[in-house]
RNA sequence: GGCGGAGUGGCCGAGUGGCUUAGGCAAGGGCCUGCAAAGCCCUGUACACGGGUUCGAUUCCCGUCUCCGCCUCCA
């Protein structure tokens, strides 16, 4: 089976078949950078992350194209607020999001467009709206005609009916329902030069101009949270099919993570920010905790949901690092038809992990038999699977090797390798009692001993 | 009010019209081990409630209750 994705527009999964054979093309709504990434955000980031990495896998070329927001309102408002200058504040949280992404894992996107830096593609887009009558300028404003397209709503599903658009307020609309693509500039804010006045773009504009830009005007997939259905996306859809173009052929949407039951939200005041978490946990064991449930399920955060998913990713790891260990070092295979299968569901990420999770116990078991060869056999597949995850625990990501200088680690071990045989001698004379006190000194500096068929493992903790 | 999602064993978290008692964590029993740790095996028989469809429903339909989200900035 191949690839099926849940489609937010049909809302039901269809098969997928990209429009350049071999290739995938990728638009994800990023980060409005107005303040500190907490692990929501990142969460939407990481299972994109996940979905460029299995197309990737299976034989496409990915182009991410994944935009910063960097001017808006609240950017505006917040920059002021603190007495610094809007670009400032919207570049030093780019920065943060920057960080949050790379920290847990999350390969860069193809490019990252700012909307700051797509003014002109923005104005061609307005001018063409203009021009088919799907857009009007008004007092230095430019509005989407909704009643011009009568496909608006076909992606929400909502009923064009008593609401407004957000942007009510500003004068010169025609229809309530319609929206803002460009706001002229009041005294004070920043602006951009256009036909119709100096102004700043509407916040959907920017996504139309610059998936069309980079992906040109139809392309495979567009992702964001899924409270960007509306108005957010149908509105991105509503300007850019009015224009002509076909725009996203799939639509997918990631849940979000609540706290205490309500979403994570910075109004809210209920955010956990990652280098917080990055203190509690390893990155890769928050990756995993995000990672683990369907990107189309909530995670309701809990600290004791947060404590399983180190276990179970030390699971996997303790596996990879005996087997390493013991019969040197680990190819990675591909993954197992378990996985392959759960994957091609709609990204079915726990099952996917249920497949690791039976490779690494098919392992042991052959660990435990003395069988090196099945035993290595496994270990292969599971880095091929977890390698799709982000997760390999012995990728250069995430292995000792790569945060460790070498020469540290290589004067650590010839320490401990020197105690531990000290301590093999004195097992060997029963005398457990100098056994048990070296393993306990090694424990109290921090490295952690296992006896095995195969002698003692010895294993840094944090 | 409109639109949408969810209620699964102690917990997290999948899934399916009849036998997957997914997977993980925790618990109990066992094997292994000088001990410890790790690992492996076994045990726990769940699917909000009330109806309906069906030979058969946790899985489909209707209703009820509860929770959550979007409809305003939001991943």
């Amino acid at each position: 089976m191949s690839l099926h994705i849940f489609d937010s527009a049909t809302r039901g999964q269809r098969e997928f078949t990209p429009l350049k054979d071999g290739a995938a093309s990728i638009y994800v709504c990023g980060a409005t950078v107005q303040g500190i990434p907490h692990i929501g955000h990142v969460r939407s980031g990481l299972n994109f992350d996940v979905l460029r990495r299995w197309l990737t896998h299976t034989g496409h070329d990915v182009t991410l194209v994944r935009n910063v927001t960097d001017i808006e309102d609240k950017i505006i408002t917040k920059a002021a607020e603190a007495g610094r200058p809007w670009w400032e504040w919207a570049a030093t949280h780019e920065r943060a999001f920057d960080e949050a992404y790379d920290v847990l894992g999350c390969l860069p996107p193809t490019i990252q467009p700012r909307a700051t830096g797509h003014i002109t593609q923005m104005v061609e887009l307005m001018q063409r709206l203009i021009d088919e009558g799907h857009a009007y300028a008004a007092e230095g404003d430019v509005y989407f005609s909704v009643p011009s397209y009568p496909a608006y709503g076909e992606l929400s599903g909502r009923p064009l009916d008593d609401w407004t658009q957000g942007e009510s307020t500003l004068r010169g609309k025609r229809d309530h329902h319609d929206f803002t693509l460009w706001k002229s500039a009041k005294p004070g804010e920043p602006s951009w030069p256009s036909p119709w006045g100096r102004g700043r773009p509407g916040w959907h504009l920017e996504c139309s101009a610059m998936a069309s830009m980079y992906l040109g005007p139809e392309f495979d997939i567009h992702g964001g949270g899924i409270d960007l259905v509306f108005p957010h996306h149908e509105n991105e859809q509503a300007q850019s099919r009015a224009a002509g173009d076909g725009f996203s052929r799939y639509w997918m949407h990631n849940a979000w993570v609540t706290m205490s039951g309500e979403k994570m939200s910075k109004s809210l005041g209920n955010v956990v920010s990652i280098p917080e978490m990055i203190n509690r946990v390893r990155p890769q064991e928050l990756r995993y905790y995000l990672v683990g449930p369907h990107y189309r399920s909530m995670i309701e955060y809990s600290e004791a949901a947060l404590e399983e998913s180190v276990r179970a990713y030390q699971r996997v790891e303790s596996f990879l690092r005996k087997i390493t260990q013991r019969t040197g070092v680990v190819g990675i295979a591909e993954p197992n038809t378990e996985f392959v299968a759960a994957m091609n569901a709609d990204l079915a990420t726990p099952a996917a992990l249920a497949a690791v999770h039976n490779a690494v116990r098919v392992g042991n078991t052959a660990l435990d038999d003395g069988d090196e060869s099945a035993a290595r056999e496994a270990a292969a597949a599971v880095r091929g699977m977890t390698e799709v995850l982000g997760l390999d625990p012995l990728s250069e990501r995430w292995s000792d090797s790569s945060t460790v200088d070498t020469g540290l680690r290589s004067a650590v071990a010839a320490l401990v390798e020197d105690l531990l045989e000290e301590r093999q001698r004195a097992r060997a004379n029963k005398d457990f009692a100098l056994a048990d006190a070296i393993r306990d000194r090694l424990l109290n500096a921090g490295v952690a001993v296992e006896d095995t068929p195969g002698g003692p493992l010895w294993t840094v903790k944090d």
